[in-house]
DNA sequence: TGATGTGAAGTCTTTCACAGCG
DNA sequence: CGCTGTGAAAGACTTCACATCA
């Protein structure tokens, strides 16, 4: 795999890395914040800071979408807000379904975040019969027997799946043969998808592992502290200022 | 920044990339369904796909916690399970508070995944006095006045914020200043954090931000494809079998 | 024999550090 | 003069390919 055959159209700009385009939500929130109250620039060291990582990051990451900065100056706050929006695809209208309408499908239903930028919720859809017409956020859940026809009448290309872990698979495959060619999956379980669909992960537990992981790792190196090493509150494993938890090189994966 | 004085505990062993680290707990899942099924052994290559990465990932990502696999057979399940478990902390209770008890904080509260594996829903947190006494997932909520003593008194290390985003950043310093030093960050914020905490955060617009970056690139590339290309369902990015849409290569940030 | 474990190569990402421009 | 934009260096992660050993 891997045979490298990407055909660089010439047009250049293409290919922004992975890295690059996780980050460009976060500035493009940090962005947003500074629109609404009016602020008409920003360097990229002031940038950087609201967004939680460093300015070189930044710059290279705002390097490889042109130039849109003034060399002693700093970025035009509305102009760079469009040109990420842009490059985001947020230009345009997301349908978005969300399948699976329990706890966690009705939060995410509920969740601001979703009209604010692009996308809209087109369509709850849950297995439960029982459910089927009952509104939640102001949407009326429909039976899953409708799936093909709400992906297809409604031009749906990305989903978000908020069942059981048993019911994601069968759902992704429904969902990709109906069209979707995104998905959003909130079940503890790995989707197998073909070529050309996309598949993020949203999962808790695995980040509560992580955290433990380095949670223990903590605690060990405070008792090491204490019988051997000499800074109590050292220690720590190096970094920058960076933020970044999450969203670094996902990797969307287009298996 | 980054003075990289880690100072290498001679013990070995030390050391687990982090890009390791967000994989063993899609390994962990994995084991834990073959043990359920009784399954005593598996190849690299099985586990992987089990896993959604590839083997040769796989076998390195296990020669950081050492030789556990036995040359033309295997790993053992149940030794392997076990051995992932202790590296990842998960030996051990893990108390967690969430706190903002909206329809995210009760999906959250209601989420299996938490008592699965060594964590603990210790307390339920809101600053909205009605919501105090009611239960959600059979766990009274506490009001936040009572968030420092709740810490204390149960040992917690980690926290979840489930806030409005304006709530965010004063919840985590609280949380921060009463002891905990893991945080999960539902919060559409950037957290500021002091050194030694170690925040993720979870998104559900940045990740379909990422996913809307996609959607639109492959739907240039279609029209591409029409105009100029051959192939239509070629001009996808390579990659491997490999899944991984997150958690790659978070760093959890120890800012 | 067959699958693990791992140096080494390759690729992607971050950071440095400074030339260049408004 | 100050801040952007970017080559180049450093670092992290993945993949290859094969020696190694049960």
């Amino acid at each position: 795999m891997a045979t490298g055959r990407t055909h660089r159209p010439a047009t250049r700009s293409r290919g922004i890395p992975e890295a690059t385009v996780a980050r460009l939500p976060l500035y493009l929130r940090a962005l947003t914040a500074l629109s609404e109250r009016s602020v008409p620039t920003v360097s990229s060291e002031e940038l950087a800071a609201a967004a939680g990582v460093n300015s070189a990051k930044l710059r290279k990451d705002f390097s490889y979408l042109g130039s849109y900065g003034t060399r002693g100056v700093g970025y035009d706050v509305e102009y760079l807000v469009y040109q990420i929006s842009r490059e985001l695809g947020l230009t345009q209208d997301w349908p978005v379904v969300i399948v699976g309408i329990g706890n966690l499908g009705a939060a995410l239903a509920n969740y601001g975040g979703f009209a604010s930028r692009g996308f809209r919720v087109a369509a709850l859809i849950d297995a439960d019969p029982a459910m089927a017409g009952k509104p939640v956020a102001g949407i009326p859940v429909q039976h899953s027997d409708e799936l093909e026809s709400i992906i297809q009448d409604n031009g749906v290309s990305i989903g978000v799946i908020a069942t059981p872990a048993g019911a994601a698979q069968p759902v992704c495959d429904r969902l990709v043969a109906a069209g979707v060619t995104s998905i959003l999956n909130f079940a503890p379980t790995v989707l197998t998808v073909p070529d050309g669909v996309d598949v993020r992960k949203v999962d808790l537990s695995i980040e509560l592992q992580i955290l433990a992981f380095h949670e223990q790792r903590k605690a060990g190196e405070e008792a090491t502290a204490q019988t051997s090493a000499p800074a109590p509150a050292a220690a720590r494993r190096d970094s920058a200022t960076d933020q970044g938890p999450d969203g670094d090189v996902p990797a969307v994966m287009p298996a």
